[in-house]
DNA sequence: TATATATCCTACCAAATTAGTAGGGATTAA
DNA sequence: TTAATCCCTACTAATTTGGTAGGATATATA
């Protein structure tokens, strides 16, 4: 599961895209409307300015843009940053690899598998990306 | 990522799935040969028969057998045993779901997407069983 | 029936992770 | 110069994870 983390990250995004080409959003604005603790949602946007998706801008009409358009920002990424691996194991992690001790991954049945269910959930999650998810909302 | 706990779970079945049709295999057994701290593995093992997965047998010549045939046990079940949800939010999860609150789910976008992700992963693990698991060992 | 062999049950524990909060520092517009 | 705004470091409580300890219970067999 996405940690609280990781959904606040999504519902700032989502509330960015919509603004997207406007002007700069202060975090309290963020954190009014989607209903994120303002002190948390401020770690969580420095985050996303450090991985390269955001920029800001200081003082007085400053605040929080994004930094690339809704559709060049796809979910997988999103989770990487705040969340995390995707993969169900660290040895089929694209970015996230660790060999697994005791194990032989050239002929283990079980990371096998989970190397076909993550091509599947990244399959989506590669191609899904903002601007989808706000064209959805209805 | 599944927990360590998971692994477990799936390196037992693995081991049983391997003995199947033949005696009951001893905990101390399948903790010697999948590297599996005994009493950690006692406590899994539990688990998996009290959903219904495993059969047990006590006192000498006791052990655990597997209560349904390889082909019948698929991924997803054994996941939702030991580690909980697939899906990536409560309010898409089959059998674990929550409403989220401050969130229409009729319109929110990001349920959309990740409902779409679940459907995905779940093709995969509701689709791949033990048997898929030990006949891809090479 | 006694004994050795197994699983089963309850409880505990340390380390890591999650979900925040506190308080002030740095930068910028006007 | 000052008010507005983001930025940084540190702390904390609650929960989850990854186990361990010790004995209770059931069973095969002599």
């Amino acid at each position: 599961m996405l940690s609280k983390k990781t959904q606040y990250a999504f519902k700032a995004l989502e509330y960015l895209a919509q603004q997207h080409g406007k002007d700069p959003v202060k975090i309290s604005n963020i954190s009014i409307h989607q209903k994120i603790p303002l002190k948390f949602l401020e770690n969580i946007l420095v985050e996303l300015k450090n991985a390269g998706l955001l920029e800001s801008k200081k003082g007085k009409g400053g605040g929080y843009m994004l930094k690339v358009a809704p559709k060049n920002i796809n979910l997988a990424t999103v989770i990487r940053i705040i969340n995390g691996p995707i993969a169900l194991l660290p040895c089929v992690s694209l970015n996230f690899y660790e060999k697994c001790k005791d194990c032989n991954e050239e002929t283990c049945g079980m990371r096998k598998m989970m190397l076909i269910a993550r091509d599947a959930t990244l399959r989506i999650l590669e191609k899904k990306t903002l601007e989808d998810m706000i064209k959805n909302e209805v």
